[in-house]
RNA sequence: GGAGGCGUGGCCGAGCGGCUUAAGGCAGCAGUUUGCUAAACUGCGGGGGCCUAAAAAGCCCCACACAGGUUCGAAUCCUGUCGCCUCCGCCA
């Protein structure tokens, strides 16, 4: 949720933000609405205060003088009660709006009405030559037996798979070498550097997050807005969400807190399972896996000042440009425009891996600024140095989509024979000392 | 799944129908003092509204897990929900 007093201190930031995301929304009235809030909310604290006066003034009073001043003050309690129930149902029409809106663009975000407005800021890393034609993850996957959708289909439907054989261990190895970055001060000192943003290089907690999360929570995180609703899966019997991300749960983990200054950024790392259910995808990648039901993913996510977010999320971008670097892949960076970004957001930064066999990028990474737009509804604030009290800014970023980035291995590091051989980086973290699959002998 | 206990500010902790305007302590921040640090003393500490160009000050409302209820009056009594703890059962 955005900053209820911008209705009134600066509408036109607002109303500018709308037109860009091409959202139609009458904030006028939304203000028309919220003024007369204010007054309600004025008129029954009025009340209120003449209420308690008369229960005070009862309290040091005896006998009939008591019992005279009873009456009038449950009359008066009667008139709140009523002008109460009024106030309720407008605080409810104004919050129920303001919810709808989504957060303020940063200044830098391009204009535009779809993702072919996105601007690809940079193609960093040498795409593989082949000597052959480059085949895909899907035929590669089924022949070095590593990716088998059809059982999935059998066992638990469509848009599932299972990873086997050295699929698997490079999904642990992509974990384990993740953590390895981003809890090593050192390294994230010299990314810092490399890039020129001023962050302090404090490690990532690493964490396994809950995929369970509470409804009240979710829309907190303003991840269950009525279009989030379909992606998600639910289950009744708890009355509980399957997140579709690490995030949701990362986030939301400092819920009513209040933090110090001093232990800022907060980072951490987590791994979970993602669940989405592909409601209105219908079509898009229907074979492989790189849209699916389930997978497994590692996010990053952190709380900081608001002076030091937007350096944050150009932290985070540099760490998954490091990250695809390591592992020689080919990738470009884009800036996604208004009318393709996320409601929470206030800027987005996507990475895209060059997929040969598809001879396209391909999304693997998103880093997602959402200033203090999750925190106002979370409570997740901070008290500064000089003790004051405001509201954290928010940073979520992929640090690998295991499903993807193995595709994007796959795809990259394939050779004529068939096989494919293991990044570099990679080959400390597997658990059997491999550094190639080679197709299987039937 | 069953039985019981407990949820008070950043933290600890008193209060168990109206002298609570949430005591007291710790931590934090600001100020005074100080050669510096420490100590001591004073003040501040959540959300909202009125006032203001904006702030400060001042005044008011709300906040004792959350939502209702009883009452002229609720942190305190009642109901429900959520969370935590202990025990029993089940279990990787």
């Amino acid at each position: 949720m955005i900053d209820p007093q911008l209705l009134h201190e600066n509408p036109e930031l607002i109303k500018e933000s709308l037109r860009a995301r091409g959202i139609e929304l009458d904030v006028d009235h939304l203000i028309r609405r919220d003024t007369k809030r204010k007054s309600l909310l004025h008129e029954v604290e009025e009340l209120r205060a003449a209420h308690n006066k008369l229960s005070d003034g009862i309290a040091k009073l005896e006998g009939a003088e008591r019992e005279d001043l009873i009456q009038p003050s449950k009359d008066l309690k009667e008139t709140i009660g009523e002008k109460e129930a009024e106030l309720k149902v407008l605080e409810d029409e104004v919050t129920g709006i303001l919810m709808l809106l989504p957060n303020i663009l940063a200044p830098d975000v391009p204009v535009g009405t779809s993702e072919a407005d996105n601007v690809v800021i940079r193609e960093v890393g040498q795409k593989p030559q082949f000597t052959f034609t480059p085949k895909d993850y899907i035929v590669l996957g089924a022949a070095l037996n590593l990716i088998d959708t059809e059982r999935a289909a059998k066992v638990a439907g469509a848009r599932f798979g299972y990873l086997r054989g050295e699929a698997a261990l490079i999904e642990f190895a992509l974990v384990q070498f993740v953590f390895s970055v981003l809890t090593d001060a050192d390294a994230l000192q010299s990314i810092a550097k490399s890039v020129n943003v001023a962050v302090p290089p404090k490690p990532f907690v690493p964490v396994v997050p809950p995929v369970m999360i509470k409804p009240d929570v979710f829309e907190k995180m303003a991840r269950l807005s009525a279009a989030d609703k379909d992606e998600r899966y639910y289950l009744p019997q708890d009355n509980l969400y399957l997140v579709g991300s690490a995030e949701h749960t990362l986030g939301a983990m400092h819920l009513d807190e209040i933090l110090a200054e001093s232990d800022l950024p907060l980072r951490y790392v987590g791994f979970s399972a993602s669940f989405r259910r592909e409601a209105g995808s219908y079509g898009k990648d229907t074979r492989g896996i790189m849209r699916v039901h389930q997978f497994d993913k590692v996010e990053m996510e952190s709380f900081t000042t608001k002076e030091q977010s937007l350096a944050e999320q150009n932290f985070f971008v540099a760490l998954q440009e490091y990250l695809m670097a390591s592992l020689k892949i080919p990738y470009r960076v884009v800036m996604i425009s208004s009318g393709d970004m996320g409601l929470p957001d206030a800027r987005q930064i996507d990475l895209e891996a060059w997929m040969p066999g598809q001879n396209m990028y391909r999304e693997t990474h998103t880093a997602d600024l959402m200033t203090d737009y999750q925190a106002r509804r979370l409570k997740t604030r901070i008290r500064r140095k000089n003790g004051s009290i405001e509201l954290a800014h928010m940073n979520d970023a992929t640090a690998f989509a295991i499903g993807r980035t193995l595709i994007a291995i796959l795809e990259n590091y394939q050779a004529a024979d068939g096989s494919v051989s293991i990044p570099a980086v990679l080959q400390p973290f597997l658990a059997k000392k491999i550094s190639r699959i080679e197709p299987t002998v039937k």
